[in-house]
DNA sequence: GTGAATAGTTCAACAGTTTAACTAACTTTA
DNA sequence: TAAAGTTAGTTAAACTGTTGAACTATTCAC
């Protein structure tokens, strides 16, 4: 019974996020990656933070957050500024254009996202998401219980 | 309203996939990767499959594939077997080697998920896999909608 | 039998990742 | 306060995964 849950979880949780990994990267992938998408996002919404905070929340290492703030620094979206009150830290912000292009992406998924929620009821996709939330939450306390060993 | 729970759904998928992707990583990468296990799972439910059908499911091309296989193929898990009726099909199946590693990741793997949706009432649980499952055919209808523009 | 379609590979170019070694700056402590 | 340790971030090598275009080999359609 349980064995056929966890097996059906593995298999849905896949094959859901590997579509709309898909679907996200029809709407946005001339000008950006997934991944590059989630990085303006989460600048934009701190306002400002920094590669060790990113590698936090993104669960990388340091070093794969350099190459991807280069690459993006290279290209004009997102800004260093190191700190004058401890000169080892570097705040990431995001430039105009990288604010632009964010907004825009942003919309495009917010209408994607838009036309596949609003084919569920209210109440089914209120009660899915709080216990997503909540699944966020378990795996948060699962992996620092998994760090702490 | 709607775009309050938009902003829930994008921000908590995100969240759920990175610490789920890190947790599995955690457990099985010594020996895989995440894509990997996901390739030598779908081979051996289904037995033996062809590389368009991988590259359909997993919505990549097809040289994707092939670059996959390849290491895979080079360690020893994975074999390539010519169809004789129609010699343009390659059939991938799992070596003896490559079904011990899945099923020891698979064992790893399902540990993890049983100790978290455990955490959850049954009926909690059933009614999120079934919505996910929803979710799911909707993105993949949504996915052929697109393919025919 | 010729032209179109299909299955798969190869190659170049790139994004993302890890690990280890490194620089620079700040903090602790003896 | 000088030495040792910690923290923030970068660099470089090596690898996985991905795309797109060009290619081989085979089969199908008329």
């Amino acid at each position: 019974m349980i064995q056929e849950l966890i097996d059906r979880y593995v298999t849905i949780s896949f094959q859901v996020h590997k579509k709309a990994e898909t679907l996200i990267k029809r709407q946005i992938s001339n000008e950006l990656t997934n991944d590059q998408h989630y990085i303006l996002r989460y600048i934009q919404q701190s306002g400002s933070c920094t590669s060790t905070e990113l590698a936090a929340v993104f669960d990388v290492n340091k070093s794969a957050i350099t190459a991807i703030i280069n690459r993006m620094a290279d290209r004009g979206w997102i800004q260093r500024t190191r700190d004058e009150n401890d000169r080892r830290i570097v705040f990431l912000t995001l430039t105009e254009e990288g604010n632009q292009l964010y907004l825009k992406a942003q919309e495009k998924i917010h209408l994607l996202v838009e036309s596949i929620i609003t084919q569920f009821e209210e109440t089914e996709i209120t009660t899915f998401i709080q216990t997503f939330e909540k699944l966020a939450q378990i795996l948060a306390r699962k992996k620092d219980e998994e760090m702490g060993e």
